[in-house]
DNA sequence: ATAGGTGTATAAAACGTTTTATATGCCGAT
DNA sequence: ATCGGCATATAAAACGTTTTATACACCTAT
């Protein structure tokens, strides 16, 4: 790890101006053959390699995407146990920006301060579920830094450059399937983050409840409370009186944990009452019963957010908003044929 | 998309010189608390961001590390169909780096010009799987940038800094398992990229197959060339002579085509012919019948990585390589009972 | 002899910061 | 009256490059 040798080294050795090293290296100006050949050696030699933080200073762009997961930065860790949609989505962008020639960075939190050196520097980013008044938000915006987000900015409707689907036709969409297998009485439980997802499915979710004539039953748990949350809102719906006969349950954890609690408390799933959880994960998928759950898709969102955020640097004209229809896994947490 | 305002601006605007700019913004110096007051409200109304790159010039570590997948690189595409490992790899090693109040840059081939940028200001590096006498490794060498590997570095056996399992131990334990299952004569089935992986597995395999006396049968085919390679590397096997009663399919993909060209030809699997895959993925998954797979668990890799990368680049001392030992997933493709 | 080219090389400015050294004015103490 | 010290502010150097403008020597054509 030897004190780096700087261009102006390379000149003293080779006993020509820095100029004529930068010329030599990069091919331009007037030097004769000699001399850049005598340069390229010297410069060979002694193990130069120019600073590209000091290269960087003239301008150019970074080729460089971000990438920030908030409902992570929300965690206070950043590997919740068994949920993988989130390893899965840094991958899948990742890779998307790989195929496009640009480089990949992760940060946290960008409002938290000391704030990465680079984070301002970069070309653009991906926010994946931005909090209702976002400080990230603000701060690229005033930055103006190009960005697209995955989920809806909760306090701004205007704002159209995101991916993902509508939670509310999500909403609906497990609504009307819990009804189609029998349910009249149907429990919402949600996070506690203020994104989208826990905000436009509980509005919606009143919407439909009041337009079924259900009286509606919404239950939120902090989403660091894991399965210990889930637990804990089984507890609530038990005690408030007559336990429903469908939840849908946003948290892929909190599934989990309603699940194990319904079955200590010897409540059948799906007989007694229906689960259905808003996230896919590896916990839906190994629960016993396996857990009827949203395929959030993650590779499809990344290669979206990718393809819009590269649409809009590029050509500096907003993309336009493309719905993603998501999909549901029937599992055994719902019953099986339709009813309704 | 405005033209930056530079600390020059700030200072210009608020009357005072850049010098009282910078030490008000950076809470250095010796100024007036009315001052530093009216510099700092200069700076939000301008909305003044200062360049994180001139700011670097003056040292100090950027905070990031470099991922660079080797495979990918080699492969032409970063997004190979039914593979599921580097995505997972690339999240779980993202997930580390935050964990650790690091950020994580993905970058493709650092040996192919343009390079990237800041491809050699990154504090460290993680590479998946490197060549025997890869450039990469030199640059990084040559630019004495910290790195680690995941897999051996081929032609550096003293290069003490890499992390994963022991590509012979594992290739022992399969064909192990392989005649423990009644199997007496195993072909290797091996990609073309010259890594660890492949060059190792092939060394074992041959070393064991002496050992026993058993007829070495190798045939290798380009990663690139996915399921269709594996269905090629059956029309091989069958031309050459007669057929094996077990495969190590090193390549999950290869595998997967293996077995559909197995079963096309009337060949069962696992009664004629036992079928292991050195990479456990989607595809030896959703397999029918589902494939006898190694799990490399990146999850535990990248944990290891980035802890190694970090003990180095901080400490400087070089980490002792501690051997990781992986585990076999048995499927549908290796006969059920101990038959050795 | 001189003007204009041509081939080669360099000095100096610029990029946007941070840091170090220096200047200025004011006060209280000699 | 003058000096030392303190509070405040700035000039200038430094970081490591790239780029622009300029210098110099030599040659050729008038």
């Amino acid at each position: 790890m030897q004190s780096k040798t700087t261009i102006r080294d390379v000149a003293k050795a080779a006993g020509v101006s820095i100029t004529a090293v930068s010329h030599a290296l990069n091919g331009k100006g007037t030097l004769s053959a000699a001399t850049r050949q005598r340069i390229m050696e010297t410069a060979d030699r002694l193990g130069y390699q120019p600073d590209p933080l000091a290269r960087g200073l003239r301008s150019s762009p970074l080729g460089v995407v971000g990438l920030m997961l908030r409902p992570l930065d929300a965690l206070g860790t950043y590997r919740p146990t068994g949920v993988d949609y989130f390893t899965r989505l840094i991958g899948a962008v990742a890779v998307e920006c790989l195929e496009r020639n640009l480089s990949l960075m992760l940060l946290r939190d960008l409002s938290k301060l000391p704030r990465q050196p680079l984070a301002l520097a970069l070309d653009g980013y991906i926010i994946a579920d931005p909090l209702d008044g976002d400080p990230v938000v603000d701060l690229l915006q005033q930055a103006s830094l190009p960005f697209v987000t995955i989920g809806r900015v909760p306090d701004r409707p205007a704002f159209n450059d995101w991916v993902g689907s509508r939670d509310e036709d999500e909403t609906e969409m497990v609504l009307r399937l819990l009804r189609s297998k029998g349910a009249a009485r149907i429990a919402l439980v949600t996070g506690c983050d203020r994104n989208a997802w826990n905000l436009d499915s509980m509005a919606a979710y009143r919407r439909w409840a009041e337009g079924y004539g259900m009286p509606a039953r919404v239950v939120s748990r902090p989403e660091a409370d894991g399965t210990e949350g889930g637990r804990d809102a089984v507890a609530e719906l038990l005690q408030d009186g007559e336990l429903p006969d469908a939840i849908y349950c946003l948290t892929g954890r909190h599934a989990r944990g309603m699940l194990d609690e319904l079955t200590a408390r010897g409540i059948r799933v799906p007989q007694d009452v229906q689960l259905v959880a808003g996230a896919d994960s590896e916990q839906s998928r190994s629960a016993v019963p396996a857990i009827t759950a949203i395929d959030l898709d993650p590779e499809l969102i990344a290669a979206q957010a990718v393809e819009q955020l590269t649409a809009q640097v590029m050509s500096g004209k907003p993309a336009e908003h493309q719905p993603l229809s998501t999909r549901l896994i029937l599992r055994e947490t719902t019953l099986g044929g339709n009813r309704g």
